[in-house]
DNA sequence: TTGAGTGCAAACTATTTGCAACTGG
DNA sequence: CCAGTTGCAAATAGTTTGCACTCAA
């Protein structure tokens, strides 16, 4: 992780980012930015995006990787995902199908089921050591 | 989604997947496939997990979209995910630190954070009429 | 001055698709 | 026979990177 020294496209993207309570994704970003800077690059925009999101002044939302997984396990349950191998396993707790209708009623959506994902340091990794 | 006739490959990625507790890739799939059918194509791999996915015989584990999103809210909050239109909006409820804690012990992970999701349609699909 | 930031284009990676041959019902 | 399945290769889509140039500290 390099320094940052300021920069105003980087400002600028951090500006749109918190403009906006949708979720944006790097090319929505770029072609906002673009209309006031319209020589500016994609990479520029996923640059500093990731750069924003490793000094924890941004969040990016996924499982750590763009890769798709899959799984035989149909029936509801959860998962454990592990920050640094980014491996990923079936929690062994039963679901509680009424939170689904408790967080919907409380948060004024319609959603017919939830999901919980736990993140941490699986076993495997944290036997390797404490550095990251 | 069209029928789905027996195929002998389908069978084996099925079995395949269901052989492991890992979550694992379609390249991955296609390794284990490959070692009895060596001309087995990538292709053919990703057909089938689609396939089986949309058969709701398998899952598939990601947000519905492999592209990256990012916001600017860094305090932890849940998220309701649109399933028609991939849209992600905050829930706006309190989270319940506790549960981390509680969902790590009865799993025995060692977790520091959770984040929920609730999936169901959102507004503005529901409008939009009742097909899908 | 010097290392971070940028535009541009090329490279990469994961996934999808067109096509001709094959196969199950 | 006919629609689904497959291998192969080419095409996409999203993201990353090398390079030369610019700019901030």
């Amino acid at each position: 992780m390099t320094t940052m020294r300021k920069s105003r496209k980087r400002d600028r993207i951090l500006e749109i980012l918190r403009g906006t309570r949708s979720h944006p994704t790097a090319e929505w970003v770029y072609g906002r930015l673009r209309r006031e800077s319209p020589h500016v690059s994609l990479g520029t925009v996923y640059r500093n995006l990731g750069q924003l999101a490793e000094h924890g002044i941004i969040k990016r939302i996924d499982f750590g990787s763009a890769v798709e997984r899959y799984e035989a396990n149909i029936l509801s349950h959860h998962h454990f995902v592990c920050e640094r191998c980014g491996s990923v396993a079936d929690l062994e707790v039963p679901v509680d199908e009424s939170l689904t209708r408790k967080l919907s009623q409380a948060a004024g959506v319609k959603a017919d089921r939830h999901e919980i994902r736990l993140y941490g340091t699986c076993a495997a990794c944290a036997r390797k050591g404490r550095k990251g």
